[in-house]
DNA sequence: AACCGGAATTTTGAATGCAAAATCGCCCTG
DNA sequence: CAGGGCGATTTTGCATTCAAAATTCCGGTT
């Protein structure tokens, strides 16, 4: 039951990627990261370009270019002459890439605030909403997915490029870590409790307090996964 | 002479990340991304393989990594069976790229007051000291070089390596700006006093300050940069 | 059982080849 | 002169091949 609900959040964002893809190239990257981050191989494993040539069924070129970007982006890491291995997850990451998000939440708070179109709060409400009934249904999946987009719309709302595509990366980048700790990092109706806030400040446009509200929330977030992948460590 | 300024100028940046590598595919990444800054190409020219290939002396499949990795960091543009085009430098990007950094450069403050060693501040007054000596002799070029190792320092002092990354990486994106409009971005005795100011205020440890210093900073050079830039579209 | 050395096998980095798509150049027509 | 069509040429995406590096396997020694 676990693995289908891995399955089911990542293909929900998967076939989004694909869409707005159209080369070979850009849908074996997002296929390979989907596999990194969901297929169930353990940090530091050889990645070999054989197996993944035959499971992808590409010949070995546009395997290694994809793999060449994956390594640009940090998901894996290439040795010479030695293979590609899955970067391993370091929960010393965790505080780093959540103060730097912490940063960019604050950015958007004071810039979404201003910015958000008529139409782009709607759709936020929308997907608030939604939120509310996963909430009540209690499906973790349909939360995560949903709790993306809803973060993903905020950032659009800047109207930003540079700003959406580094919150994009370091979204990809919790991902992972999120995996991990699966079912041990649920914290649903106390997220849901902070979507309130940032809504209500979104709808007051009020950037100082929606920028306070984003900040917590990442801050919050930020202990749950410190707590989750600590508890890894601890006997079963 | 400004051929020769420019040449410079990223012959002293780019002997470092060069000997960072070791892969050719590293190697490839690196210079065909100087080529792209500073090789006097057009955006929006097509970079067709077999020049690149000639140029670089390498055959084609390492070539095609290093152009996908590049396309992947925003530098070119993959166009499905029409070849890799420059991507194109937009003025509107200026105010969103800035606008990112100066919420990396807020963070950079906060945190470098606290985190910075005592021999990085001894570091990072001797650029300091270096770019007042450039600054007397009136050499830009070297002034640019040491600024950039300057800012670097100080994200360095921050100890989070993702922020590091996603400074340099806007750090790379100015860059290509900055050689679009070259003599004319000239703000190096403002830029210094600002400098003067930053260096006070992490050698007094204020986290405060310091991230309004640098922020102030951010906001000057990037006004700078857009009036440059403005300038390019009027007559000679 | 553990270790070492050498041979065999596998994997990787890069070159090359092939077919499809795009571009270029030339000629004809209005 | 401008535009269109067609053939020739070039470029691109990807498969295949080759040589070097790394790994694995096997046998012998302690």
């Amino acid at each position: 039951m676990e693995a289908q609900d891995k399955t089911e959040t990542r293909s929900e964002t998967q076939p989004e990627t694909q869409t707005e893809a159209g080369t070979l190239h850009q849908t074996l990257v997002a296929n390979i990261r989907n596999l990194l981050i969901e297929g169930g191989l353990a940090a530091g494993q050889r990645i070999p370009e054989a197996e993944l040539c035959q499971r992808f069924g590409v010949s070995r070129t546009p395997l290694r270019e994809a793999l060449k970007v994956l390594a640009s982006e940090g998901f894996i890491q290439l040795r010479p002459n030695r293979g590609a291995i899955l970067a391993p997850l370091d929960p010393g990451q965790i505080a780093p890439i959540f103060e730097l998000k912490g940063a960019l939440e604050r950015l958007i708070g004071l810039t979404a605030a201003d910015r958000a179109t008529e139409a782009e709060l709607t759709r936020l409400s929308t997907l608030h909403h939604a939120l509310n009934d996963t909430l009540a249904s209690g499906n973790l999946a349909s939360y995560t997915q949903l709790n993306y987009d809803f973060h993903k719309g905020l950032a659009e709302a800047t109207r930003n490029a540079e700003l959406m595509q580094s919150y994009d990366i370091l979204q990809q980048k919790i991902w992972r870590f999120r995996f991990l700790v699966n079912d041990s990092f649920s914290r649903i109706e106390e997220s849901f409790a902070e979507h309130e806030q940032i809504m209500i400040a979104l709808r007051a446009r009020t950037p100082l307090d929606l920028a306070a509200r984003l900040e917590a929330h990442n801050q919050k977030t930020c202990d749950a996964m410190q707590r989750a992948v600590a508890q890894l460590d601890q006997p079963g």
